[in-house]
DNA sequence: CTTTAAGCGAGACGGTACGTCAAGTCTTCGT
DNA sequence: ACGAAGACTTGACGTACCGTCTCGCTTAAAG
């Protein structure tokens, strides 16, 4: 009844040149960029022959496109209940943190942007975790609208005020302009959430 | 004493060299995009030698930085006076458009964060021409603040004002999520901007 | 007692791999040549597995070596009795002929005489192969010499003086110099065999 | 005057390259013959780097080829006058010698043959220094039968006649049967070359 | 007439070499 | 003398086979 089709299982040696791969991939994107980063490089790393990364993946982009999509799972959590400005100001705080951080997992951001640019299925996934990364933001706002806490003019979403929150940290990063800190985020919730 | 410094004459054939590299990288830029963008690709269409346009610039980064460069012709001014709502507006529209255009914007600014993770000399030509692109912007929120038509809650800067004004256009184009355009300008001013 | 030793049975599953494949191989041989012939495609073309081809045997040499072996059968027979020159003006015109096919012999030999050079093995069935061939003509003149009808001088041996024959057709073919066809048989025979 | 042209002069560095070149495919012929032979291996053992290889060569076809025409050097000396049985004689015997000398000869010769049956280039190459192997002892039985000392039935040529000369040395060698050493030459001679 | 062990196909694996392309350096020539 | 031309080394590309290896399936034999 509940028997596994046999089509569903799958080589157990594919599972696993699959993770070591694509572990290797994130890490090179990590530290070489999208740019530099070569096939060759991975296989070197992973230990996997290239023709193996060739018979799963059709090319760079295809794998970067599966690396980046393993980064699902790093999804940031709602914080807990109290006021909205509190509640913005302490995710935005870890995010103003951890964007410096260059051992982040997702200090392939950069190539992510890149192949975004060259490969509609990268695109995808782009959209995908961008979307995931401001859930928690976007969850809260919503929250505060539906309590009456928080007031937004006709036409404006939360979606929107979400990115306004976000871009001044996420830009001046990406720009290597100066960053904003920890210690700059309550000026920025008084700036930008409306509000009293 | 008025003589021209015989340092200041060029090679004409030198100038000329210039003038055709630099026409054929911008027009393979918008074709390739960077990334797709050879030196090769550059030398066989303007028809100067590779070693010729390596004497002059020294990699694809230095050569592409340079085509930009000549772009600058391009930069936004400031518009007419008016009220701020007004001239914000009309920055923003503008730059809600360009961003758009799949011809050099997207495919140059996707590669130059890319580069400028990975090389601090990019990562200082990205940050002034970041910085050269919101001028036109803080300059328009200065005058306000200024004027006192707007006022800033303790700890804002315009600069964080202009990034979050700018925020929800530029990480939805990098991102590929769903664009703001010229539409959607009104009701994002009304969100951001301080004020009744 | 007379029951067939168990040793003897074979598993017909093996058997019928083994011609399937052996076909495959020649097929294969003549329309690429040795040097251009791989295993996948012998395996491919016999619809068996490239595993149970390697069960079966080291490698390519080895098992071109077993698909030239079935060829064996192949084998020139005497021709009728009558006077030596024409037996051997026979055995010469259809070997003359045979060498310019282009299907397997031209395919093979060569192939067989490169990988006699590097492996022992194939030396071995190198010089089987070519001691069949010539085997009639040596019978011929052995019993030529027997009858009387032909005379050697002192150290002389029928080995030598049917390679002598050959020769001519062989090496021109091999060098690719122009063939010695049909019609120069005669003059040859006159040539080589010695008497009145 | 005797003002060389411009265009005869090439740039020294080719042909430097190609010598080099040659010389490692050369060495590589005999180590490991014509099938085992590899772009790669030459490029490594030359110094010189792949790239530079397929720009002057269309592969390993050519390459060899090539490489075996620089052999046409060697070429053997007619001996000193005299009787054509001795002058025959020499030659052979030093040809027996020759073949089976384990370094270029017996190593080159397979591979040259293999190649010329894939590659026409190279065949005309193989035919080219064939005829130069002959061509002297065809020159000493030319002259024998223009001196009268020997006369060949109608319808044969000297060229046949090298050939079945050649033939149980240069055959036996190849097929790695029984070889003809320097003491059996005397008893070839008597029974090949016509005469009392 | 079932076990049971073998031969089998399928195909993933780590490799090596292919032939191509671009990068960036360096030598030679012509003006 | 210096810029243009282009040959060079290097190294990654993506492909094709290599020979090895696990898998389940199926099929022949031995109990």
């Amino acid at each position: 009844m509940a028997a596994v089709s046999r089509s569903d299982v799958v080589d157990p040696r594919i599972e696993r040149s699959r993770e070591v791969v694509l572990a290797a991939a994130l890490e090179l994107l990590a530290e070489v960029g999208f740019g530099d980063l070569t096939i060759e490089a991975v296989a070197a790393r992973s230990g996997v022959a290239k023709s193996t990364i060739y018979r799963h993946w059709a090319g760079k982009l295809d794998l970067v496109a599966s690396a980046c999509a393993e980064l699902k799972s790093d999804a940031r959590t709602v914080p807990a209940p109290g006021p909205v400005r509190q509640r913005v100001a302490e995710i935005l705080t870890e995010f103003a943190v951890n964007v410096q951080d260059p051992t982040w997992r997702r200090a392939c951001l950069p190539a992510l942007i890149e192949a975004s640019a060259r490969c509609p299925e990268v695109a995808a996934v782009s959209r995908q975790l961008a979307e995931m990364g401001t859930a928690p933001l976007v969850q809260v706002l919503d929250e505060a609208v539906a309590a009456g806490e928080l007031r937004l003019p006709a036409g404006a979403t939360t979606a929107v005020l979400a990115d306004a929150l976000v871009g001044p940290i996420l830009l001046r990063a990406l720009f290597h302009r100066d960053p904003l800190d920890a210690g700059d985020v309550p000026a920025l919730v008084d700036l930008v959430l409306p509000g009293p």
